[in-house]
DNA sequence: GCCAACGTTGGC
DNA sequence: GCCAACGTTGGC
């Protein structure tokens, strides 16, 4: 099993958006960075976890926990005209875009800001793909050790 | 293939 | 609103 983080602006898709979702669960459409795509598309599988991250908010950080639940198969949203994320250049016979469909599964007991995750950049968490310089991808790998530790942040105080 | 221009992301 | 960091586009 394999761990992620996914972006997405509160205002857009909150964690509260997907726990009041049909089946407390919705495709994860809208990634068009290649790089995510290839994360979603050769290396997500049905069953793994995510962490569900707000950007660009008052207080950017680790929300809540989903749970894949497919497998990737093609965005649709790309071949609809009158859809925010449609692209011309995505051909439904050979589909750049896809996406999965992610479940609700819980809210951390405290938020984890980035600002606190920010504290462990050069030690637990140095190599959290979300720390590195200039790291914008929507969609990013975690590893086992960086997802136990902020799983484990959840239960201590915070540090000023 | 190079690279300048442009657009987007997202923290602050 | 600002701006750094990228990714994409397109002329050459």
């Amino acid at each position: 099993m394999n761990y992620w983080l996914l972006k997405s602006e509160p205002s857009e898709f909150s964690i509260d958006d997907l726990e009041a979702s049909p089946n407390h669960q919705t495709c994860w459409d809208g990634v068009r960075n290649y790089q995510a795509r290839n994360f979603m598309r050769d290396a997500m599988a049905d069953g793994d976890l995510a962490f569900f991250y707000h950007s660009n908010c008052a207080e950017p950080g680790i929300a809540g926990i989903a749970r894949v639940v497919s497998a990737a198969y093609p965005d649709h949203t790309a071949f609809d005209p009158t859809d925010k994320h449609f692209d011309a250049a995505s051909d439904p016979d050979n589909p750049r875009w896809y996406m999965v469909d992610v479940r609700y599964e819980r809210k951390l007991l405290r938020p984890i800001s980035l600002k606190e995750m920010k504290q462990y950049k050069d030690n637990a968490l140095q190599e959290l793909a979300l720390l590195r310089r200039g790291n914008r991808l929507s969609v990013m790998p975690v590893t086992a050790e960086q997802w136990n530790f902020v799983v484990g942040l959840e239960q201590r105080k915070p540090v000023a």
